[in-house]
DNA sequence: GAGTGGTCTAGACCACGTC
DNA sequence: ACGTGGTCTAGACCACTCG
């Protein structure tokens, strides 16, 4: 019958009561999949009209934070975040397979971070970080190459975790172990000429054209999450983007 | 008083008032830049509630047809597409720079269509399509390299256009000069070793990594308007892309 | 049948842009 | 002052899910 309104009381009732939400939701104060009160519940939680409710539920469901299914009820998003990402990648020729790949753990380490990472992870200069890097393969052939950079101080526990607790997908990894939640991410493309080393790694010829993709995964709240750069060879996929 | 709405009568009246003001827009009943009637005229005029109006609106400005300004009204979003396209392009070292290429037509011509560019454009074999290449330069050196094809049926007044009468943006010309809209498109990148043909045009050295984007970009009913293959040297862009 | 979200109505008042 | 979209209310009825 009463709760409080964040945020600043100048703003929009439903923009508050949405910051409100997102706020509980990042907090785990509803979890994944959990399900949320029903609009009118909310409606007389916050003492606001059920149209209003309604306005602010549907804007985090257009952040993709929360689903809404007809005669269920508003449930917290569960984002299915690895697969989503690989439809990005068509591996040449064979443009509607959507395989996970294997993948290889070839390192796992705390240590401080380089100047680049604690930048790109918005930590402090030297701040401690889990480096990992992972090949990952298909039908036993190297095709993606990855270092994997992560703020040790939300990630411990996932440092701790025994390799094979740890499957090809790392974020509902994150989400389960660490209850880090990606909710979007940051990619940059470019590309560059195999060295030796990736040459050997990824069986390809020194000097064949790499894709480099860097991204940045994000919180709900806009928190850096994870750091990671993959490195392919470009004959064996093509990057698809669709621009509105 | 009364006009009729679009589609199935069982589907929600938002829904089959959001196709009939999306018809009206790509059928050129109105403009990109011109104001459509107010809510309450729209309410009047299909015998609907304001509230209703304001979901289908709401509908087309998410989709990105239409732009809602508070106490001017609502308009046709004129896609001002170049500029955003190259939003994507950051060019190595001068993140912010925002600048247009200059661009130098090399060729402009009419063939029957290769099979691929059929293809690409949704056009039968060996339609007539216009055939143009252009080199794209900062400070007078290379940049980037195009090859882009239009169905001639659309695009015939852009053939006759004389040269100098073309700038940089061909998007604002399809527009004026063909009645064309943009309204959103694909991209496929990948990456390969520089030939020596494009590293003398592109002034780079031969075996180099050259990004290559492929582009299709569509109109607001989906018909593929333009396809276009542009190349440039890895080492001087990154391709940005944020995914949610 | 009970409870959920989905659609729709018919207003009120406010903030903003323009004349 | 006037007309625009932006916010908000307080309902009604429908479609769907589940027990």
């Amino acid at each position: 019958m009463n709760a409080t309104l964040a945020g600043d009381d100048r703003l929009p009732r439903y923009q508050r009561l949405a910051e409100t939400l997102r706020d509980a939701v990042s907090r785990h104060g509803w979890r994944p999949g959990e399900r949320l009160p029903s609009e009118q519940e909310l409606a007389a939680l916050y003492d606001v009209a059920p149209g209003t409710v309604r306005q602010a539920i549907t804007q985090l469901v257009d952040q993709g934070l929360l689903e809404r299914y007809q005669g269920k009820g508003t449930f917290v998003r569960k984002p299915s975040f690895d697969n989503s990402l690989f439809r990005f990648f068509r591996f040449h020729g064979a443009a509607e397979e959507r395989w996970i790949p294997e993948s290889r753990i070839l390192s796992r380490k705390s240590m401080p971070a380089p100047a680049a990472i604690s930048q790109a992870l918005s930590l402090r200069p030297r701040a401690s970080v889990i480096s990992m890097t992972r090949l990952r393969l298909h039908d036993s052939e190297p095709v993606l190459s990855e270092e994997i950079w992560l703020p040790r101080s939300r990630f411990q526990a996932f440092l701790d975790l025994p390799e094979d607790k740890i499957g090809p997908l790392l974020y509902p990894i994150y989400e389960s172990v660490c209850g880090e939640i990606v909710a979007r991410a940051e990619e940059q493309l470019t590309a560059e000429s195999c060295s030796a080393e990736h040459a050997q790694l990824l069986h390809m010829t020194e000097g064949d054209p790499v894709i480099i993709i860097d991204r940045t995964a994000y919180g709900f709240d806009d928190t850096p999450l994870e750091w990671r750069r993959s490195r392919g060879s470009a004959a064996k996929f093509q990057y698809h983007v669709e621009i509105r």
